[in-house]
DNA sequence: AATGTACTCAACCGCGTCATT
DNA sequence: TAATGACGCGGTTGAGTACAT
């Protein structure tokens, strides 16, 4: 046997409330708090509702300390920290951020910071291998990679020559705490770093700048690096950050 | 302008926890 | 100690809106 209802579904108001209900609880809890007791606050109140959606409908939107609006790029990092350390846990966060509530933070997390999120969680490609063509093929214009993990082809269209020797493997390094920039709380940069077992092609990353250096010998390291990210994760992850202050000059030339 | 699709967010649902009896 | 009931939480839904075709 389930439990008893809360209320008699059949009988209270559901769906939106209106502005005149709006204005009676808000009358209410003012001059006379919740009393502690939220299933009995709708009948003294005169308000045919659920105590729960009564709660719901004050701690959600009629309290006064709420904060409507967009969250700041300062919240978004608070949530994405918090998230990596203890999951969904709403209420704990909603707690660290003043005038945002569960509800708020949980919205606001399956709409926009999920996919972000995940974006620069899923895990690095650990070892790609380049199978085809050998790496030292002479101005190559397409470089397919294999993750042999993941069993994942990667495809890098550029136009560099690549002089290290075969096999060629590419390696992530990516800790944790770097997998998403957005987390850093410090401005200290994180420094995501890709590299490899012979030629090296390293790339500090930071918040707002992105530096590439690499020794491929090519003839646009730049595109081999959004090319490498577009195969692997169909956009590239940090493209509203890069197309400003995205330094290639570093690069070795031919 | 009409229609379809994607997105947002308020509200609901059901379960776990805790206080009370 | 067990039963009961309210609260609080996270997951999910669906109406309304924005955007794309």
């Amino acid at each position: 046997m389930g439990r008893a209802p809360c209320c008699d579904k059949a009988s209270v108001k559901r769906g939106p409330w209106s502005p005149q209900e709006d204005a009676t609880l808000t009358a209410f809890i003012n001059k006379h708090g919740t009393g502690g007791n939220w299933i009995a606050l709708p009948r003294k109140a005169g308000l045919n509702r659920c105590g729960k959606s009564c709660r719901l409908r004050w701690l959600n939107y009629l309290r006064p300390d709420i904060k409507h609006g967009g969250f700041t790029q300062e919240e978004d990092n608070v949530i994405c920290s918090l998230y990596s350390t203890i999951g969904s846990r709403w209420a704990v966060i909603a707690s660290q951020l003043p005038g945002r509530t569960d509800n708020d933070v949980k919205n606001h997390w399956n709409t926009k910071l999920k996919k972000k999120f995940n974006l620069f969680s899923d895990p690095p490609i650990p070892t790609a291998v380049i199978t085809d063509p050998p790496p030292c093929s002479a101005a190559s214009n397409s470089l397919k990679l294999h993750d042999q993990e993941h069993n994942i082809n990667i495809n890098i269209n550029t136009n560099f020559m690549f002089s290290g020797p075969p096999p060629f493997e590419l390696k992530h390094n990516f800790e944790p705490q770097y997998q998403f920039p957005m987390l850093n709380q410090n401005n200290k940069n994180p420094v995501p770093e890709l590299s490899t077992s012979s030629s090296s092609i390293s790339l500090p990353i930071d918040q707002n700048h992105l530096q590439f250096s690499g020794n491929g010998d090519g003839s646009d390291d730049a595109e081999i690096l959004q090319s490498y990210y577009h195969g692997i994760y169909d956009q590239y992850p940090y493209e509203d950050q890069l197309m400003e202050g995205f330094d290639v000059s570093n690069y070795m030339g031919l």
